[in-house]
DNA sequence: TGTACATCAGTGAACGCGCGTTCACTGATGTAC
DNA sequence: TGTACATCAGTGAACGCGCGTTCACTGATGTAC
């Protein structure tokens, strides 16, 4: 009858503490969340904790690792080998890129804007590796017909485009400097491309 | 004789809050300092602080703002109305840029990544506009010679630049993900740009 | 030049608060036989 | 199938700490006359 007692036991503690922590960080940034908060909002006391993660960086460090995940897995989905142009391919990825930083904002601060240390965490550091290498291999596609001589680096390249959309998603997409943008962050980040992949060479006109 | 005695005015607290906000947020990021830590480094009471700013959030603000004056400056007197050539003007923009990053990376922060609000903060506004102003302007110079057909609007290319120039301070300045690029944050910048500018169709090789 | 007084810019004590962390504990679960 | 027991995953109380903020106060400075 009376099952609706708290159950002494929670399940899954370990992963409810992930999601309320992304919404802790989601709301008010990296700094912004203590553990005893996140506690709180899984149900539990807060010492709970402390059976699952040493303490805040490990917490934030797992939000990162699972974030590189999806990241890297989105990536790949969206670049599809490069199909069916390298180009179309690329404005995927974009779009990609800006659609991960929207819809997991608590993992994009955890991974970008944390300040969490890859060094000394294998497991983070192997996630974004993976994904730094899903974003490198996709540049080298799209270079494949470009003539070799002055053909850049595709490490570079793959930079140059991260660093661009990094930069759109933090200026422009959330809500601090020169308050709203006269361009979408979709039309700008797309356009931004475009122009970088005219100068690569690999867009004709 | 003994007038090493602490005086009973500070004389510049003000300015003195700021700089030891500067250092604080320098070494634990935006929302790792408190007020009674800047107030302590400043060698004054906890209350003290109270007869300067209203909180922390009108503290960071004037680091912003003083940071959005520090920032135009020195990206105006870099592209210097664009002489000798556009292009290299731009270059040294970019390396303005970065160099402000370096060595001003408190009011970096405190501009780019505090999450301060320049709605209801005109000052703040005012300087933040008045940055992004120089930025649009030094555009416009570098495209003056394009044919005005698909000549993109000169606030797209500022924003462009800018997001790359950011996502290279945030993601390759710093320590954080991929460990340490291949390239420093200079060539990285210079290549990306440079390469841009070809696709705008300014660098005709 | 001196004096009275208003104003300014600090002090220091006090408050309530929430956090991180540790501790001995206990309820629930899994397993050996 | 039952039982004994080890292990796991929680509790809740306690601690020390530092912060934000307010308050009546006081020392220093500036100014009117």
């Amino acid at each position: 009858m009376s099952q609706t007692r708290k159950p002494y036991h929670h399940g899954n503690l370990r992963q409810a503490l992930v999601e309320a922590t992304l919404k802790l960080i989601t709301e008010r940034g990296p700094q912004g969340f203590t553990l005893a908060e996140a506690a709180r909002q899984a149900g539990v006391s807060a010492a709970a904790p402390y059976r699952h993660f040493k303490g805040r960086n490990e917490l934030i460090a797992e939000i990162a690792r699972q974030g590189y995940i999806l990241f890297g897995d989105l990536l790949e989905h969206a670049y599809n080998g490069g199909k069916p142009t390298p180009i179309s391919a690329l404005s995927k990825v974009g779009r990609a890129y800006l659609a991960f930083a929207k819809r997991y904002p608590g993992h994009y601060i955890a991974m970008f804007e944390s300040g969490v240390s890859l060094a000394g965490n294998s497991a983070l550091a192997l996630a974004a590796e993976r994904a730094s290498s899903v974003m490198t291999s996709a540049a080298e596609t799209l270079m494949a017909d470009l003539p070799a001589k002055d053909r850049p680096p595709a490490v570079m390249v793959s930079h140059h485009i991260w660093a661009m959309s990094h930069g759109v998603v933090e200026l422009f997409a959330r809500g601090t400097p020169g308050g709203r943008a006269p361009f979408s962050p979709e039309d700008l980040l797309e356009s931004g491309t475009g122009i970088y992949l005219r100068g690569l060479g690999i867009i004709p006109k």
